[in-house]
DNA sequence: TTCCAGGACCGGG
DNA sequence: CCCGGTCATGGA
């Protein structure tokens, strides 16, 4: 039994959402293949392009089938998981600083962490180090392209472009990882569907063998792309929001640590530093 | 011109 | 183990 209902008709599919942004989960930093067109946001993922929009809680995906929600999307918006449950277990383990918790789960109402496709959010988050997010959609894109459609590409694929080929698309000194990755994937010494069942740490472990694919980009990987929402990705943002807010101490935020991780990244990215 | 961006790697101490 | 330099690129 699905906790979201959900309603087929003109092509698309609605349901109902309260704690549903299509802005906030698309302009977070989680996810770098949607963009604002007129009113709702349009993008590809899971080899698919579609329109989300949303208004006053009701929520419509198109184009979609019912088997295409139930298949696809309804995990990839997490659409299983209560949202305002997370936040008030977050503020349950936040302690001393449950009123900036509080604060910054306010403020990041609508966001939820998309499940996309593993091997996308690897490459992905390998492009986004050392990077800026203007940059990391635009190389996205442009790798998405290279075959084509508008497909991601798979790790033969990559394999088939090669390193050289990278690096005139301008990927830098990224291409060298990303090359590295497929050709782990590709070889079968590196079995992404192995992640689901691993804990965290194996699954840290598991990832990092990878070159360039140091704890913060498997963090990333892990919560965005394999519904790990313990994982807490530390980048240059958030070490300035433990200075700032935590005493310089990282708190245990407990299972949903993850989406706390995504409230104070957005609350200090996007609304501190409006730019 | 220099600095910075959802970092990781490498070498030296 | 920890530290700083380095790695490509482009926008501010």
């Amino acid at each position: 039994m699905r906790k979201t209902e959900y309603l087929e008709k003109d092509g698309g599919v609605s349901f109902i959402s309260t704690e549903f942004d299509p802005g906030m989960i698309f302009d977070c930093g989680q996810c770098f293949r949607f963009d604002p067109v007129g009113d709702f946001w349009e993008g590809v993922a899971c080899g698919k392009r579609i329109r989300v929009h949303a208004k006053d809680s009701l929520v419509s995906v198109s184009p979609c089938t019912g088997k295409e929600f139930e298949d696809i999307w309804y995990d990839f918006f997490d659409l299983e998981h209560d949202y305002k449950k997370i936040g008030e277990d977050i503020i349950a383990h936040s302690g001393e600083y449950a009123p900036v918790m509080k604060k910054a789960i306010e403020t990041g109402r609508g966001i939820r962490i998309l499940k996309q496709d593993g091997w996308e959010a690897l490459i992905s988050f390998i492009i986004s180090q050392n990077n800026n997010i203007p940059r990391i959609k635009k190389l996205i894109s442009v790798l998405s392209e290279e075959t084509g459609s508008e497909r991601f590409p798979t790790p033969e694929e990559i394999l088939m472009l090669g390193e050289e080929r990278l690096k005139e698309l301008k990927f830098g000194f990224r291409a060298g990882y990303i090359i590295d990755a497929a050709e782990k994937v590709a070889s079968g010494s590196i079995v992404l569907s192995k992640i689901e069942k691993m804990s965290f740490d194996e699954a840290l472990e598991y990832l990092t063998r990878i070159k360039g694919v140091g704890v913060k980009v498997a963090s990333c990987t892990l919560l965005f792309g394999f519904g790990k929402l313990s994982a807490f990705p530390i980048d240059v943002w958030i070490k300035k929001v433990i200075d700032k807010y935590f005493d310089g101490v990282l708190p245990d935020f407990g299972e949903y640590a993850g989406v706390a991780q995504q409230y104070l990244f957005y609350n200090e990215r996007y609304v501190q530093n409006k730019s």
